[in-house]
RNA sequence: GCCAGCGUAGCUCAGCAGGUAGAGCUACUGAUUUGUAAUCAGUGGGUCGGGGGUUCGAGUCCCUCCGCUGGCUCCA
């Protein structure tokens, strides 16, 4: 940062017009016109490299002024930006940031200064009169200290801040009982529901311990479904022809369930204008770190959800009361957050992920609470297509507990198990009440999928309006709902599921409908080729057929590593009388005719979406991704 | 982001008294034509995560960067 310091007489200032980086908060803040007799006025502007280290480049300079207003005896401070001073500038963002330090750390470092700011971003006129003596001017360059002390919390939102002093009460609620608080959720008798106090201590504690990566990392993996990509940041994964079909398929599924049920789907930009004003508000509302990308001079943030995207359509929309409860939905490619470094956790967490994302407006409460609890049966639903448990945690602030009880008592019934309660004397997020679904992994952590919200904060922040019977503008209520959770998560929880079939001694196998292949024929020797291709026709879903060069029993053992479901052993006797030799994962070997076998696939895939083979048909002609 | 551990062939791993890298699987070639979880033989394959240093000599010791995993923290 270049400081330029001048001993005036009088100083005064006022605004001519934009620049391309105005941002109107700077007038809120600022003002668009100043004078002041008497002053150090501190002309500034923060350069490339003071991003490093805002607070280190603030405190410097705060304590270079604070030095020279003691000398001076003067107790007016003027902190003017000032671009001309350096040819190497920074970004609007880092420049108002320091501003804005600077000028808080001034005012609270010394309660006798009289601090004034001149807006950043706007042409403005000035006069000045420089009193000339020794002390009166000084130019200075400051740079950002590096090393221990770094500015680690630069970046945290209010929300981040907010949820480390939350303070919570849990109380457990069993379905069918009315009202049926049970105090303090220690006091529930869990050993019916090992998982869930399992969750209740993982969300309650706070601390989780493990000596062990979690199982489905190896899985993904070994799989062949998904990797890490060496070439891209951390987080950002590779997906093979197999994990990409299982999550082509899972989104196609729940995009499916979210569409019947009236979601309108829409497609959104993946990057936001940073200085955006309500967009930049609302980042303070949400607790997670953002990737910043620059366009020109201009900054953009990678959006970690589809929300803005939304409520700026919802923006623009024409509602009537008629129209509600009206549902935007989106499938995001991608979300992205920027996780620390050490969050991140295989497919638990990463840094760029897909979610399906809807947005309901309701006209009021009633309406609310409504298409929340259809939302909810979504998710369930949802939660059973991919074949997962779940326990159930509900969020509420105090005052709307209180309001809802009936509302409370029917989703844990609809739930159909008991549920862990979170309940918030204030209200510290944009939501009044938050539904989970928490999955446990093998190593009994807990991960959010579905999530139902009722939002009472963007409507207002973004402007969404309807109009109701009278021909009155009014705000609906917004409820958020991911009714999957991320699918790269939903396949973390099938993995995870899966280590912990195999650790009971079980085979491990994916939910039919979404078995990268679902069928293999192998032949018992190379005299059936042809009578394996003829019944590779009949069969209409994802079926393989090995005709490598190697021993029916090593066939056998990699289609069952594989995890293939029906594995179709084809010889002399199938071929005699027409049959199949059906080896399934139970174990079971049964001999079947073609329509017996298509009968009962066709059972199994009922409601279920379906793609092609992702892969060569044939196994010998099909590339090894990972050893 | 901080702290700790780890990084050797495509995969899983051995080698650590500092002396110039090894196994199994895979791949490739050949033999074999097989009845429900691994047929046999042969041949390939490595800037020991990147960079720097100590040393006559470094996969091995030191520094640094990157990545992964665990903890803190955080979350869809």
């Amino acid at each position: 940062m270049r400081i330029l310091l001048i001993h005036a007489n009088s100083f005064s200032f006022h605004v001519t017009g934009e620049t391309s980086v105005a941002l109107p908060a700077e007038l809120d803040k600022a003002g668009s016109e100043g004078n002041v007799d008497e002053a150090l006025v501190a002309f500034m502007a923060a350069e490339k490299g003071d991003d490093k280290n805002i607070a280190s480049v603030a405190d410097q300079v705060v304590q270079e002024i604070l030095r020279l207003t003691s000398q001076l005896g003067t107790q007016n401070v003027v902190v003017y930006p000032y671009a001309h001073l350096s040819s190497l500038l920074s970004s609007p963002r880092v420049a108002v940031k320091l501003l804005d330090e600077i000028y808080s750390c001034l005012k609270s470092k010394n309660e006798l200064l009289v601090v004034m700011r001149a807006p950043f971003g706007y042409y403005k006129a000035f006069e000045i009169s420089c009193k000339g003596h020794p002390l009166s001017e000084l130019a200075k360059t400051i740079t950002p200290t590096t090393g221990a002390e770094k500015e680690g919390a630069e970046e945290e939102s209010e929300a981040i801040k907010a949820e480390k002093s939350l303070e919570s009460e849990w109380v457990i609620m069993a379905p069918g009982e009315k009202s049926a608080y049970y105090g303090p959720a220690e006091d529930f008798p869990f050993k019916k529901r090992p998982n869930l106090k399992k969750l209740f201590k993982y969300e309650e504690s706070g601390t989780r311990t493990s000596d062990q990566p979690p199982p489905h990392i190896e899985l993904m993996r070994r799989m062949e479904l998904v990797d890490y990509e060496p070439g891209s940041d951390p987080g950002n994964f590779r997906w093979y022809p197999k994990g990409q079909l299982i999550k082509r398929l899972a989104e196609t599924y729940v995009s499916n369930l979210i569409t019947q049920y009236g979601g309108m789907q829409v497609e959104t930009p993946i990057m936001y204008d940073y200085q955006h004003p309500k967009l930049h508000s609302y980042l303070q509302r949400f607790p997670a770190r953002q990737y910043v990308l620059l366009s020109d001079e201009k900054e953009y943030f990678l959006r970690f959800a589809a929300c803005f995207g939304q409520y700026l359509i919802q923006h623009d929309m024409q509602i009537s009361h008629n129209h509600l409860p009206s549902k935007l939905y989106e499938l995001t490619h991608y979300s992205f957050r920027r996780e620390q470094s050490g969050e991140l956790a295989g497919l638990k967490r990463l840094r760029t992920f897909t979610m399906p994302d809807l947005h309901t407006l309701a006209k009021d409460v009633e309406q609310a609470k409504e298409e929340f609890v259809r939302q909810v049966d979504l998710a369930i639903q949802c939660m059973e297509g991919f074949g997962l448990d779940f326990e159930v945690a509900i969020r509420l602030v105090k005052d709307f507990a209180d309001g809802n009880k009936a509302f409370v008592e029917d989703l844990v019934s609809r739930c159909g198990r008991p549920a862990l309660i979170e309940l918030w004397e204030e209200r510290f997020f944009y939501f009044v009440a938050k539904l989970e679904f928490n999955f446990i992994d093998a190593l009994d952590k807990a991960a959010c999928l579905s999530t139902v919200q009722i939002d009472v904060e963007n409507p207002q922040r973004f402007d969404i309006t309807y109009v109701d019977d009278k021909g009155n503008k009014q705000y609906p209520l917004l409820l958020h709902a991911s009714i999957s959770g991320s699918i790269d998560r939903v396949l973390y929880a099938m993995l995870e599921a899966q280590a912990l079939r195999m650790k009971k001694g079980k085979k491990a196998q994916f939910p039919f409908w979404l078995a990268p292949v679902q069928l293999r024929i192998i032949p018992v020797s190379e005299k059936f080729d042809q009578n394996c291709k003829d019944v590779f026709t009949k069969i209409p879903y994802r079926i393989d057929y090995d005709d490598r060069d190697i021993s029916m029993g090593r066939k056998i053992r990699e289609a069952e590593k594989e995890w293939v479901p029906y594995i179709l052993v084809l010889g002399a006797k199938e071929a005699a009388d027409g049959h199949l030799s059906v080896r399934t994962r139970d174990g079971a070997q049964r001999k079947m005719a073609i329509s017996e076998l298509l009968a009962e696939i066709e059972s199994r895939m009922t409601g279920k979406p379906f793609l092609d083979l992702p892969l060569p048909k044939y196994v010998s002609r099909r590339p090894i991704f990972i050893g």
